[in-house]
DNA sequence: CGAATAATCATCCTTTCGGGTGACGGAATT
DNA sequence: AATTCCGTCACCCGAAAGGATGATTATTCG
C-alpha cells in the first residue's frame, strides 16, 4: 500500500515535470486547458482503475502448479504472520510438537495459534484446515 | 483503510507544496495550473477507483491439471480399496467417526483401516499420509 | 497516554488419534 | 482342504489434538 502510494506521487511528479518541460521546451506556451484535462483525466482515471484493481479481490487463474498467495483471503479472515506459519507447518503434516519446537515456543502457544486459525478457518480439525487453506490459496 | 486516506491526503498537501515551489522555481505563468491538476488527479483517481470497484466482480476459474490415479503405486503399497476409500475421506477432513458413518462401518473398522494405511503409507499422522498420497497421486 | 492487537504461555478438560492385539467370516488362491 | 487376503469389529492404553479461559508482554494506533 506504502509502494502504491509513492509510485502514485512519483507518477503524479514525473507527468508535472513532463507537462512543464514540454511546455518550456517547444514553448508552447498556449496549449489549451482543456487538452491538460482531458490528458490528466484520461491519465489519473486509468491510474484510479489500476489501483482499484488492486484493492480488490483479485483472484488469479492459475494454471499448474504455481502458487500465488491470497493475500486479500488472509487479510480478510484476518490470519496473523505467526498463524500463517503455524498453516504451513500443520499442512506440511507436523505434530503441534514438532511445529513448537521449529518455532522455538511452547505447546501451548501452537494449539493456541491452532485453535485460532481454526476459528478463522471456520474449521474444526487440522485436516480440514489444510483442505480450505489450499482452497483459499493461503498455502502452496 | 483511514490511515491510508491520511496518508494519502497528506502526501497529497506536500505535492501542492512542492508544486507551489515549483511555480516560483520555473516562473510559471499560470498560478493555478498544478492546484488545478491535483484537483483533477485527485476528482478522477477517485472516479476510476469507483469504476474499478464496480467493474471487477470476481470470478475464479481455476483450471487445474486432470487427476490421473496412480494404480501401480496402488499395488505396489498393497493398499485395497477400502484402504483407499477411507484414505479419500480422511483427505476431505473427515474424522475417524464421520468416515464411520458414511462407510457404514464401525469406527474400529475405520481405525483399522487407518491404522492399516498408515504403516503402508509409512508415516504416523493422518495429515502426512493425506500429504504422501497426494505426492503418490493416489488421491486429487 | 489508553486501547487494541499480536504473540506468548498456562491450566483444565474432553475428544480424537494412533498403536497393539486378537478374532471371525467370506472370497480367492494354492 | 489349507492358506492367504480382505473386511469387519472389539478392547485397551497412551499420545495428540481440540476447546475454553485467563494472563502477560510488546508493539502499534488513535
Amino acid at each position: 500500500m506504502k509502494r502504491t502510494i509513492l509510485i502514485y506521487g512519483i507518477a503524479l511528479a514525473a507527468l508535472v515535470f513532463i507537462l512543464k518541460y514540454l511546455e518550456y521546451r517547444f514553448f508552447v506556451r498556449d496549449v489549451s486547458l482543456e487538452f491538460y484535462i482531458g490528458l490528466l483525466a484520461v491519465f489519473f482515471t486509468g491510474l484510479g482503475i489500476w489501483t482499484g484493481l488492486r484493492l480488490t479481490r483479485t483472484q488469479v487463474i492459475t494454471i499448474g502448479p504455481e502458487f500465488a498467495l491470497n493475500e486479500i483471503e488472509l487479510g480478510r479472515l484476518g490470519i496473523s504472520k505467526r498463524e500463517h506459519e503455524v498453516l504451513e507447518l500443520i499442512a506440511k503434516g507436523l505434530s503441534n510438537r514438532e511445529i513448537a519446537d521449529k518455532l522455538f515456543v511452547s505447546l501451548n502457544t501452537v494449539k493456541t495459534h491452532s485453535s485460532n486459525l481454526f476459528l478463522k478457518l471456520e474449521v474444526s480439525r487440522r485436516t480440514q484446515a489444510v483442505q480450505k487453506a489450499k482452497e483459499l490459496r493461503l498455502i502452496p
